[in-house]
DNA sequence: TATATTTGTTTAAACGATTAAGCAAATATA
DNA sequence: TATATTTGCTTAATCGTTTAAACAAATATA
């Protein structure tokens, strides 16, 4: 059944009596190969069944056609949505992709780059992981010559390509928000500080409460790994306060349906309460009962302009990369969790 | 900054005065090369960062050493810890994964196999598209030479390995579970009947119902494509009947949450008016509002044994495939959604 | 001591494609 | 008609590694 008769070039050339070059040449449909031949070799080659091998081309072009992508986890819509986007936009240029997950961590995290180098792609998209903070093991990226680029979580300092949302901006929005429905104790569940996303979404938060004259108040902003656990942790701290809030505002939706669910069990009423924003969009923000404001990040334009601009790069010689930023501006979806009925 | 001035071989038996052979031969620690010359290989290569390039090995070997994995959608948790379960097992041997999302579509799917077989993957390891019926496609993975595993979502008439969990014996486990609360009038709403993991999980619960002396009613016994949008339609079709279920088993646990929005917005009282239970243990099944019963389909154990069985035939010259199942005993998780207050 | 075996290495041919260089025949230009 | 250019192909080198075959030197066996 396994049968090893794999058709190459050569095979195509034996049975029209012209060499291999030829044939590569009439694939490649260059202009110094007649019709008459490339119709030829086309034809042949369909009967044979002829399927190009890749690592061969791969090895001599030294172009793999691969692209790897290193995200912290597949199992979140953003993420699978930005791959199935970031796929959409290369494949139709033939390259395809190799996802690695760093599962948040720092030390897998170097690992899926040593793979990725390993498997000779030639270029890297990475969102990182909540663990990392030193940057050593991307040098081996550019080390390599091969461009890079980050989404939704990078960092300035590596001097590449960034695209993501305005995070600062999303905050200012949630806010805003929050205080016209009539908020006045607005709490941040944020995500750790050395993360620069996190750390925007707090300053935003920080600077919109000034902007409305509310005061910052020190119990009302913690510091969360954004899990679902650790979510209704932060959440029970907030309620344990003397002045409990009247909204909560959580930097992702996982730990901001542990908020729910603990807000749930007590039986405060929400948004009438409580009020609470979550980050992200994922689809079950729209399932949880009430359902639950959230920031969509546009995945759709993040994946895609994260393939565009390695694209971009392909088609230097050079590559020499600088930071450069693309920020988007997020969508707030109002939902029931902080929609007062008036 | 981009140096081209990547190690090989070759630099390494030039600062050695030895032969290219005799490097690749330490490197790959062979009997016939002396203690002393594997020393000093070893010794330079890592002086000289060497990087093994994987394209001119697995040109030369016939072995790149990538496994091909594809799968409906990474973003669910099922596929998500398998495809990780998977990597854990094959990243032990050496093997690096290629992911690859179908979405569903069967046309997406036969793209799938087209790019890993071009990639030159050692072996293909799949959950089937809900679109999947015929199956040609795997044909081209056969004719390979490649091993091709199947989990989950596979079919008897592809005649290679497979790996899922007891899909009868779930639903008489649920079925069980229900009657045991005193449900009399259960529902199903049951995936594509084409699809055999979806037709057994069926067939369970009619067998069940039989077994506890049930009637089975045509009009509790629904096909869906399991979306939770298309959950929220069954269950109104059901809540539409004269004679309403007391319980509603459905076949995945997204469209599940359909339902239960529906049960929710309608306000009825869960578990007593109708008991729901779902399929997979979704992490959200753990954090809706009642907490959901569902079924945990051990990824763990299907992510390992897929990878293993894999590896079992790479150490086979002469790849003969069988249908060869691995049917392991699901786990039947149950929460508020089902568990009557006695 | 003569022959066989083992050890440690080299040589050279692959793997399958791409591509620079070369060359003969056909065609264009002067 | 003589020369230049274009057309259509071939030859041969190459990418970096692996591996079969060869071989000299060292060691074992008879």
């Amino acid at each position: 059944m396994a049968k090893k008769n794999k058709t190459t070039i050569k095979d195509i050339a034996n049975v029209l009596n012209i060499s291999a070059a030829a044939v590569s040449k009439a694939l490649h449909n260059d202009s110094r190969i007649s019709e008459k031949t490339k119709k030829a070799v086309r034809q042949v080659a369909e009967n044979l069944n002829y399927q190009p091998n890749h690592l061969a081309s791969a090895l001599r072009s030294g172009k793999s056609k691969l692209v790897g992508v290193i995200v912290p986890k597949t199992n979140s819509n953003f993420f699978s949505a930005t791959i199935h986007n970031i796929e959409e936009v290369l494949n139709k240029e033939g390259y395809n992709i190799i996802i690695t997950q760093s599962n948040e961590s720092y030390k897998k995290e170097c690992e899926n780059i040593d793979t990725l180098l390993f498997t000779q792609v030639d270029g890297i998209i990475v969102s990182m992981a909540n663990e990392t903070v030193d940057l050593h093991h991307f040098e081996k990226v550019k080390q390599a010559g091969i461009p890079l680029i980050t989404f939704d979580r990078g960092e300035n300092d590596l001097n590449v390509d960034y695209i993501g949302i305005d995070d600062y901006d999303s905050s200012h929005r949630i806010v805003d928000h929050l205080v016209e429905q009539g908020c006045k104790r607005i709490a941040h569940i944020g995500g750790f500080k050395h993360t620069r996303i996190y750390n925007n979404r707090i300053r935003g938060y920080i600077d919109a409460l000034e902007k409305h004259n509310l005061p910052l108040e020190k119990e009302l902003l913690l510091e969360s790994n954004l899990s679902t656990e650790d979510g209704r942790n932060k959440m029970q701290e907030l309620l344990a306060l003397d002045k409990k809030p009247d909204a909560v505002y959580v930097a992702g939706d996982y730990a901001a349906l542990g908020a729910l669910q603990v807000l749930n069990e007590k039986n405060i009423k929400i948004p009438d309460e409580i009020a609470l924003v979550g980050f992200g969009d994922e689809p079950f923000a729209n399932m949880v009962t009430p359902k639950m404001t959230s920031v969509n990040q546009h995945s759709y334009q993040i994946g895609k302009i994260a393939a565009e601009k390695f694209l971009e790069y392909t088609k230097q010689n050079q590559i020499q990369q600088t930071l450069q930023k693309h920020i988007l501006k997020a969508e707030l979806i109002i939902r029931e969790s902080s929609l007062k009925k008036k």
